[in-house]
RNA sequence: UCCAAGGUAGCUCAAUGGUGGAGCGUCCGCCUGUUAAGCGGAGGGAUGUGGGUUCGAAUCCCACCCUUGGAGCCA
């Protein structure tokens, strides 16, 4: 017998196969049962007539609970009437692997969040969930291919690591033998390292931080892609990061429309997502943020409303650049003909998505980066080797770092980043 | 850490201080084209925890616990 998956069911129009999976629902009328199957690859409805069945297979089809795993063979058929697939399967036999005893917690109507997320591991086999993670993994294969069609080299940073790259107090502290070690915030001066070895790099993995933050736009534990390139330039760095995020989007919406449809994203708006973007200083950024009513003053951070009120104005992903330096991180190259700013940028996703890029030019001046670390108080023996990297053949350098559940948010449309991670983890949960 | 909202059946939610209900799910029955199917029936409850006010508290008050959203911080 030939075992397919209902993705590869259009190969046999009128033949006998077998699907294997889990029953997502089942809809009786008398003499006849509806199976809705997923198989992981789609859903298919599978229609079992008492008149045509032995009594056993009747009688599995009868009992069989929802998300009881198990075998179906019958026939294929084209059935305009069928939901999902356009297919649909006549039942001939069927072969209950594991039979659900009881109810299964997860119903086809509504549930809240925390309920939700308790069955995070039954909540991944909705259509729903299912789509997102197909659409991360889209977004992530996308991501490795464009930098590795550039001559980029994937080189990936501990996620062990001894130093502080950005304060203290949002670290994950672990036992490292005698010692205590940090769960990596970010991979960046590592990959600073890197570029300086191998020229263009990248790397993507996990990212830990132990801020206090419960919104939708946050978890403890992400993923972030950080490429890195030596003898790169300020406008080169956003040049980069504008090609990357629409190389993503374009791709996405080619390979993932069914996905992003049955999330009912608007694609018309991510059609629109093409480089370049708009670029707006930090200087004039307040501007208009004060002229909008924001109460924002010119060496403030930019707050989350502020954040909105910008997508809302470019409806497009827009660069903010060169802040002030003292809001930004220490190791950010200061303007030459302004040295109050940074050379850095962030890209502001629109609709509410929060900050999407960080990224802008590293200071490569040896005298300058141990200023900054002391006006920082960070501890100078820990950046020894970061040190060392402005004093053996420094040159300009940039890149930047962007958390891919925040991008797979704004693509899929789903409203809270958690959905967007397998099994997210957030200040107060980590089950399961 | 702060601000706000909330905690009632497995789930989603009702219930003027006066005998705790509905829809869905589960179980049983009916139905040969259902589309989160429909119809009939059954089962299902220390109303988050502890105190207080009251003849009487899911409802009012206090404390604590938990959840959700937001702020700050960040990607």
């Amino acid at each position: 017998m030939t075992v397919t998956t209902i993705e590869e069911i259009h190969k046999y129009p009128d033949q006998t196969v077998t699907l294997r999976g889990w029953l997502y629902n089942k809809r009786e009328s008398g003499k006849l049962v509806f199976l809705i199957l997923r198989d992981g690859t789609g859903f298919i409805q599978c229609v079992a007539f008492k008149k045509d069945l032995p009594e056993e297979v009747w009688d599995a089809a009868k009992s069989v609970t929802q998300e009881s795993s198990l075998m179906i063979t019958g026939s294929v058929r084209k059935e305009e009437r069928a939901p999902y697939c356009g297919y649909e399967m006549g039942v001939q036999n069927i072969e209950i692997v594991s039979k659900v005893e009881g109810e299964y917690p997860i119903s086809l109507k509504e549930h809240g969040a925390d309920f939700l997320l308790e069955h995070r591991h039954l909540w991944l086999r909705t259509p729903s969930q299912m789509a997102v993670m197909r659409i991360r993994a889209e977004v992530m294969a996308a991501s490795r291919d464009f930098f590795n069609e550039r001559g980029f080299v994937n080189v990936d940073a501990p996620i062990i690591t001894a130093n502080a790259c950005e304060g203290t107090t949002n670290l994950f502290q672990i036992d490292y033998f005698e010692d205590q070690a940090y769960l990596s915030q970010t991979g960046q001066l590592y990959m600073e390292a890197a570029a300086l070895a191998l020229g263009k790099v990248y790397c993507l993995g996990p990212a830990f931080r132990a801020e206090k933050s419960k919104t939708r736009k946050h978890l403890t534990e992400f993923w972030m892609i950080e490429p890195e390139v030596a003898f790169l330039t300020f406008e080169e760095n956003l040049a980069m990061q504008e090609e990357y995020v629409s190389y993503v989007i374009q791709r996405v919406l080619k390979t993932r429309a069914a996905e992003l449809n049955l999330l009912e994203r608007d694609t018309s708006k991510l059609a629109d997502i093409t480089a370049p973007f708009p670029k707006i200083s930090y200087d004039d950024a307040v501007k208009l943020l004060q002229e909008k009513g924001s109460e924002i003053q010119w060496g403030d951070d930019l707050g989350a409303p502020d954040e909105t009120l910008l997508g809302e104005h470019f409806q497009k992903p827009v660069f903010v650049h060169r802040f002030p330096s003292a809001i930004k991180a220490f190791y950010m190259k200061p303007d030459p003909d302004r040295p109050e700013v940074a050379l850095g940028a962030d890209l502001i996703a629109p609709d509410g998505y929060g900050e999407l890029i960080g990224g802008g030019q590293r200071i490569d001046d040896y005298d300058l980066l141990v200023q900054r670390i002391q006006e920082h108080d960070l501890p100078m023996e820990a950046f020894g080797w970061y040190l060392d990297l402005r004093k053996y053949g420094s040159v300009p350098h940039g890149g930047f770092g962007l958390g891919i559940e925040r991008f797979v948010a704004w693509i899929s449309g789903v409203e809270h980043v958690r959905e967007t991670s397998p099994f997210p983890r957030t200040i107060y949960r980590i089950q399961p």
